[in-house]
DNA sequence: AATTATATTCGACAAATGTAGAATATAATT
DNA sequence: AATTATATTCTACATTTGTCGAATATAATT
């Protein structure tokens, strides 16, 4: 039975934006470097996160191939997990506040060139697309 | 002293969608009634959420005119709201799927024509800062 | 084969969140 | 002035979230 998609804790997300960012099964040690600066947490407490993580669906625990430690990847996609979450309240909120929403991430740079280029592309069909 | 914004949750965060919408004071009724549909809460949960909103400086409560209901009004506002906002894990995770997060909204018709134009608006002018 | 290190799992717990019934206060009505 | 109706506040409680220390298991090392 396909895993139904949840919404996720902020600790959680902040997990799985690393996960799918790495793009590849990775350790608990490489996601406690990437934490670095962000969050300090224990040892146990990234381990609890992940194990949560896992009973959601969100991830796929494998040992890994020597040493005794485990392995992490993402089950569930950022494209899936997006397209659900902009159907729930965080959705509305998002569009509601567009304009702002968008004005604020430029200003805190955090929107790269591609993405206003992405953008930029992503508007002219849109225009095309009206008749 | 000037009341430190704080991310709120899922419950808390709808009440203020409806009460930032409405651009005036509102009664708990009127709440209810943009809430049908979306949340099926008792009046008691409704009052609630709200006596916390108050509590973290996000709405004012002031008794209406005449009869003995209160009304609800924000005191923080939604472009505050957001500024807070898109600097914390949640404009982490808009700007790092920022691509997809805007196809969907708009394949879920949740934005506007008018966000679409602000947004190419913003784009323009974005490339002509650009030196 | 023992011993040691250490990654992972368990069990815990405080704080936050979602939710509502009971109690209270007070505007309306008699 | 009593009585009634009902909006708001209190109290409560089950879950979820944020965080860990202790216990466990097992790879490494002696």
């Amino acid at each position: 039975m396909k895993e139904k998609i949840v919404h996720l804790p902020n600790s959680e997300l902040e997990l799985m934006m690393i996960i799918w960012e790495a793009g590849e099964p990775v350790s608990r040690v490489y996601i406690d470097e990437k934490l670095e600066g962000k969050q300090s947490w224990s040892a146990t407490t990234v381990l609890n996160l992940l194990s949560r993580l896992a009973d959601k669906g969100f991830v796929k625990v494998e040992p890994a191939p020597q040493g005794r430690m485990n392995l992490y990847s993402a089950i569930i996609g950022e494209k899936e997990y997006i397209e659900f979450e902009s159907k729930s309240l965080f959705g509305r909120f998002c569009s509601r506040s567009f304009g702002h929403l968008v004005a604020n991430l430029y200003k805190n740079n955090n929107l790269t060139d591609d993405d206003i280029e992405e953008l930029r592309q992503f508007i002219e069909n849109k225009g095309r697309e009206k008749k």
